[in-house]
DNA sequence: TCTGAACCAGGTAGAAATACCTGGTTTTTT
DNA sequence: AAAAAACCAGGTATTTCTACCTGGTTCAGA
């Protein structure tokens, strides 16, 4: 059984890292280098005048002129097919979250063992994804401390099960008098919820209402 | 060599699925459910008073009271140290973003064969994360489709400038008067073209219009 | 040049939300 | 048993929203 080798493209401006890593893949027999670059214009060239496309993208983030995080979401609109692994030695949860969000397979820190190297490049074709734990925790605490600038003062906020309800309620676009008739109480007492919600929340109207809701996990969008 | 064994606490308010999923657990040798409970409130009384705390907290999303949004986050701020884990039947791509941000060590969909979920405790215990390739394209997916709807409005529904701009105010919590006034427009203008976003999306009322923009991107939360 | 779309803004009505009250019952906590 | 909280619901008044009209200007494209 023969099966098509994993051809791979690299983008680093540092010759010797470029040539040291294809090198390196000559030396497992299922993967072919298959187009080198210096940097991201030079390879979104290649790519487009050159006949076979890769299955995976090596990419570097500083480079001169375009830098990495451009370079991925360039590939990641005009190539969706091409895998891009990012090979970085920032450790700067920022940039690893920019670059998985902007649709990265995996992301690699340059000090990492050749055997993870290739173990990610092999995960990364079967699976279309290579997560490691630095870069887990990385993006970890990224969303951790992008949810503590937003929760600042907020989570002391209770509200009674009826208020919940009614809340839910609000986020499935029902009015006052229709969550009224819902639950079989008077219009003034769905009011009185409403107030007493607006008053806890701090809100100014529905429209943040439905907002508090949905960042503190009463309603699911 | 003596290994500690696993301690896991599960929430869910099916009994039948609690107690089945209990049973598997035993099965494994090196697993011990420490912990039960139908629902959020319960888990987290149960944490307050209880003396052994859980390695990993299983949890559902869709439950009475405090749903698994609200307890994930719950659980992330109260005792960082337990790695929470997802059971759910969701596959909306938003949802299993919100709870990977909100700190979840993994996202498994109730239908997972019974080996991938065992194997993904030992992960977590292990690694501090599970993440599978159908949650993995789940939130590509949602982060490719953020980036598109933010752009330019992809979407069938195509709003003015006017209407786009109007939007965001009213998901700022801006009335209509103090709409017409930060416009220098006319309340009568203003509400012609809140008007036209009621049409044009189909909503019924502000909550859903700011439905409306969160999920096409036009404001994000 | 004509057409259509976007934008602006007036009128009239009625429905709904908001802002203040008032007081009752039930349930939970102390 | 007492206190506190949650829940229920009425009154009055004002503001805002919604649903129908009307017709004007401006600008881009056929």
């Amino acid at each position: 059984m023969t099966m098509s080798r994993i051809k791979i493209a690299i983008t680093d401006d540092h010759t010797l890292f470029r040539q040291s890593l294809a090198l390196l893949l000559q030396q497992s027999a299922d993967m072919e280098l298959v187009l080198e670059a210096a940097d991201g214009p030079a390879m979104l060239e290649a790519l487009a005048t050159g006949s076979q496309l890769p299955d995976i993208a090596l990419i570097d983030i500083d480079m001169p002129g375009m830098n990495g995080v451009e370079l991925n979401e360039q590939l990641q609109t005009r190539y969706p097919d091409i895998k891009v692994v990012v090979l970085s030695i920032y450790t700067q949860e920022r940039i690893i979250s920019r670059m998985i969000n902007a649709g990265a397979a995996a992301y690699l820190f340059k000090n990492c063992e050749k055997e993870e190297f290739i173990q990610a490049i092999h995960t990364v074709h079967k699976s279309g994804f290579y997560v490691n734990k630095p870069v887990f925790e990385a993006l970890q605490r990224f969303r951790k401390q992008n949810n503590e600038l937003r929760n600042i003062n907020a989570i002391a906020i209770e509200l009674t099960n009826r208020e919940t309800e009614i809340l839910r309620l609000i986020c499935q676009e029902y009015s006052n008098p229709e969550i009224a008739d819902k639950l079989s109480l008077s219009v003034r007492t769905v009011e009185g919820h409403r107030n007493n919600l607006l008053l806890k929340t701090g809100c100014r109207n529905t429209a943040g209402l439905v907002l508090f809701a949905i960042r503190y996990g009463f309603f699911i969008v």
